[in-house]
DNA sequence: CGCGCGACATTGTTCGACAATCTGCTACCT
DNA sequence: AGGTAGCAGATTGTCGAACAATGTCGCGCG
């Protein structure tokens, strides 16, 4: 992560992320610093430097004085946080072509989303892993921080992909084998082209689910 | 920026953004948790967050249980700040072109630069601002928010681009008012193309000094 | 000369306290 | 009845002191 810090805030803001993705935590819900230093059994200052990672993030949000809560994506957030994601995703495939190599990581991950794909299981992580392996292994690491950053929300939209069926697991790995043959060919442009194509689909997925569930004047 | 936290570390930072940008604090000097509490008279605690903030941007630099330090870019940073410092600059002048209208503090800082390329005063915090402004101002505050995380080393950057006359005042204002007037004709294609090479030539200037500053084996 | 060992510096984490600020409710005044 | 002032509780913001963990440097000993 961008700033490494100490290892036990880092745990814990780990169990919280978890907790969110999975929808432990749902949007909405607030996550106050007392309540994290009693779950963890740590002093409020550790459990306040986790929550303010998360914050930094993006994962939670929190206004001065107030008490974090787990961020529910507006339509504009998700047009806004996919649009940013097409940007630097795009980027790091063509980078990643210029290389011509895969990351292992990522090939394992793209065999877990295959996997689910036939048995039904879920897949929301090791889609996240399959993203976070491709950017990192990019040549540039100021590129897979800024990625890093976007994570904690892209995070929250994947799951709720997941959480309401709103593509299959086949659709996915199909998609990422396109990105994946292009990257392997070396050719940059077309990389960068199928990613953000997918980063799109995505984000229409999501989208159309935001307007059957939202009133139109939410 | 990215995690308000509250405004006493925020403060504290800003100040100590200043000497950096500013060359009172040289790169690898060290910057410890008790030094910066004395100095501003608050608690190592409040200190420390204010140290970690700078990290988290880039600005410090810092490995588990030894103080933070000031860092010297080497080139493959150089390379790989200006890239990625390319792409999200480029994205933003295409979608701020898109929206025509160009923010009235980036028009400030750049009559400021214009005034110090007459009198020959600084202009890095003018040059910042000028960058700063232009991608507050487009549509995506993530992408805003993506670009601050650069913003801490695109300033030490500048700061040396300065400091060692690599550019002209003139030579960056005429850059500036390519982009601006790509970017009010509503041009996104060459707002970004002009963005990128704006970039890519300070980028330049900076490794031409770095090769006449260090020997090759360095 | 090299190696271990001890003083020192610095960060990492904890605890407890108090001030500042926000929310919501109550009670009073009109 | 309604509005408003202000009190009570919750929560964060900052402090200060303490101790543990870790890293650095130099000194002395073999």
């Amino acid at each position: 992560m961008s700033a490494p810090a100490s290892v036990l805030p880092g745990t814990i803001a780990d169990a919280l992320r978890a907790d969110v993705v999975e929808t432990r935590l749902a949007p909405g819900e607030t996550v106050t610093e007392a309540a994290v230093a009693l779950r963890f059994g740590v002093a409020r200052s550790t459990a306040r430097i986790a929550i303010e990672k998360l914050v930094a993030e993006g994962m939670l949000r929190r206004e001065v004085h107030h008490a974090a809560r787990v961020p529910e994506l507006s339509r504009d957030d998700i047009v806004d946080l996919y649009a940013t994601r097409a940007v630097v995703e795009g980027a790091a495939m063509r980078w990643l072509a210029e290389q011509g190599a895969v990351p292992a990581d990522a090939l394992a991950a793209h065999r877990g989303i295959r996997a689910a794909a036939k048995d039904g299981g879920a897949f929301a992580a090791q889609d996240i892993a399959f993203h976070r392996a491709l950017v990192a292994g990019q040549r540039s690491p100021r590129l897979a921080r800024v990625h890093d950053q976007l994570m904690g929300e892209i995070e929250l939209g994947i799951g709720q992909v997941q959480a309401h069926g709103l593509m299959s697991a086949m659709t996915i790995a199909e998609q990422h084998e396109y990105v994946l043959a292009a990257v392997i060919a070396g050719d940059g442009e077309r990389a960068e082209r199928l990613a953000r194509e997918h980063v799109m689909s995505a984000r229409d997925a999501l989208l159309a689910h935001f307007d059957t569930t939202h009133r139109p004047e939410d």
